[in-house]
DNA sequence: GCGGTGTATGCAAACGTTTGCATATATTGC
DNA sequence: GCAATATATGCAAACGTTTGCATACACCGC
């Protein structure tokens, strides 16, 4: 019977080693390790050689081993609550870009916005020996020792968008509390003043604090706090129509702007209003918070929150890099909080709009 | 001196590994080996003693050495063009779920439509030896060297969407021809007579294959070929207004309806059309390609051609867990061809709209 | 002529699994 | 009672790297 090792097919030949390239040279090992890691101690004729050579015969080194040997792979792994969507994809494309460039490799995890998954996604990348976890909190996380573990192995983990309750742990998040202000202030600025807010689930720290920028805002205009006009939901299409209806059946004659927290639901409720016949900005001027691709699309186009999706994720892989390197990184616990950028469109542009501003930014689908 | 192994920082306790668990039980590690792995020799009293041990210290296992002997990682490779923008996104998606759910960790890289990228990535996905490689092309690869290194290697390798020339590869594709029949058709069923198209590069086989579907349902009904009314172009936003332009300016009265073969382009034929005040669907009926999130948010709402990307990324993991299953996989060619799905909104109804189907479909946003 | 330093190379032991080839006992069939 | 089979376990060699600790030679300064 033919050994085992030998397959049928012979198309499958075995890639070469260092073993192959030392063999070839009558060097060691050493010596072709050391060459092709640049080593100081290897003479310049031996690394040509062995440089020529590993080109030669198309030598790909083995990362698995070298991770195994190291304890260090070039991996790093990343959970989010799923991939398809703009803004995680977009922010996945920035780490994944940045990684690339610092010569890692990015495994990605799906949670499914459920705790259970996610947990089974840190076991995974632990057992995958990843350099480094980036993750994304679950919807409904809220039990933190799967990254307790994380932790004790001495991992490099960092936060983003969705994090922690906690500043001692290292987090790449936007100034959510800013983008509600600028936005309400905008819609102060055009002349509204009776602002309605749709708000999501309180206990996501990126729905409070858009809320409480909105409310700071308008406090910086005198102007009371009225939870009448703030529509707590899951920020569905559904429930921006709903919201829009439960706003204008206000006693004191509805709203004159509404700033929603999410762009799904802001588009609800243009349509709703639409659907009533009420003009838009006119007579209820709107602003979303993504900058979703159809903000750009619907008619009038949508004022929202750009959330700076690349920039995130290549911030994480910075923090991420910067622990690496630094021996003592269960110590270091940095936050870097990224400003938003209001986008204008015509949704919130009461009276006369600047035309030069709006048209430059709103004719970009951000895609 | 401290040894070198010895942190200062205590908090990095070292994971434990088979052999801890050996120690601790008293028997060889591979009896640990084979009772974590369920192999039929193993008592089922030992077998449960090692598992609850393995629970109570809580031990992961290291991927990276067991893929290092045997030679197989876990590890799928995806190579994409790009991850953010709806389609890639939603076929990383289907991969992603599709591969956990049999094991599999994915890593993506993104080859940036850069040929000399994806060769980059291909070395590297290669150098992290990952069990398989699912790629979709970058829009100017001709040179296809890279992937005959990976054929040589054993190693499993599915193309999905854009594909090469050849029916020597394994491949999941969608069903482009039919896509471009059936809208035709549709547009046909409507009354329209006059049918413009909005063609893509034509060195991409999906573009040719779409404009072949347009072409084969116009003669079905004994139209004859008007190369006018094809409008070649990037498909962009921009190319799709001017394309529109052109297609109204046309000697014999313009056109009554338009399949662009993306829905980017026809967006921008849409836009066209409401500035010069003709009625969609009424004047000029239109129809894309994609199903992109903004044609059921655009008024009117698009119809479109889905791409099935989700089942595109499932597909993919299905060929290429067949190929590890059969050991002569380097003989195996299959090629997988996906139905596209007509989504038929307001756009190009003309008539009576039979309103129960269309709002059906209309209402879901695919996001 | 000796310690110091820089250059150039090799030996062999790790890293944590898996697995072919033993070994040993118990059970079964004839 | 003996071969065949099933059950249960262990030894030790792989897998392809990296690296601490050698070894060896050369040159320099004193």
């Amino acid at each position: 019977m033919a050994p085992r090792s030998k397959k049928i097919v012979d198309a499958t030949s075995s890639p070469i080693s260092m073993a192959d390239l030392a063999r070839e040279l009558g060097v060691s090992m050493t010596t072709i390790s050391r060459a092709l890691s640049d080593h100081h101690s290897i003479g310049p004729a031996t690394k040509q050689k062995v440089l020529k050579l590993a080109k030669k015969l198309n030598y790909q080194p083995n990362h698995l081993a070298a991770a195994l040997r190291k304890g260090q792979s070039k991996l790093i792994g990343v959970i989010v609550p799923y991939i398809e969507g703009r803004f995680f994809a977009t922010v996945v494309h920035g780490i994944e870009t940045a990684a690339s460039k610092a010569g890692f490799n990015v495994i990605i995890c799906q949670s499914s916005e459920d705790v259970a998954q996610e947990r089974k996604n840190v076991e995974t990348l632990l057992s995958a020996q990843v350099a480094g976890i980036l993750v994304s909190l679950s919807r409904d996380t809220n039990d933190f020792r799967h990254f307790e573990k994380v932790r004790k192995r001495g991992i490099p983990l960092v936060f983003f968008d969705r994090v922690l309750e906690s500043d001692t742990v290292n987090a790449v998040v936007l100034n959510d509390y800013d983008g509600g202000y600028q936005v309400t202030r905008h819609l102060l600025e055009q002349g509204c003043r009776r602002i309605g807010h749709f708000a999501g689930p309180q206990h996501l720290n990126i729905y409070r604090n858009r809320r409480q920028g909105y409310l700071d805002a308008l406090e910086s205009y005198n102007l009371p706090l009225d939870e009448q006009r703030i529509v707590y939901s899951d920020m569905t299409l559904e429930d921006g129509s709903e919201g829009m209806r439960q706003l204008l059946a206000l006693p004191d004659g509805g709203v004159d702007a509404v700033f929603s927290a999410g762009d799904t639901a802001v588009l609800g409720a243009l349509q709703f209003l639409k659907s009533k016949q009420v003009a838009v900005p006119q007579q209820v001027a709107l602003a979303g918070f993504s900058n979703e691709a159809f903000t750009a699309i619907t008619e009038p186009m949508l004022t929202s929150v750009d959330q700076r999706c690349e920039e995130m994720g290549q911030a994480a892989v910075r923090l991420f890099l910067e622990l690496v390197e630094s021996q003592d990184s269960a110590f270091l616990q940095r936050q870097v909080i990224l400003q938003p950028r209001l986008f204008i469109r015509e949704s919130s542009l009461q009276g006369t709009p600047s035309l030069d501003t709006l048209s430059k930014q709103a004719t970009k689908i951000p895609c």
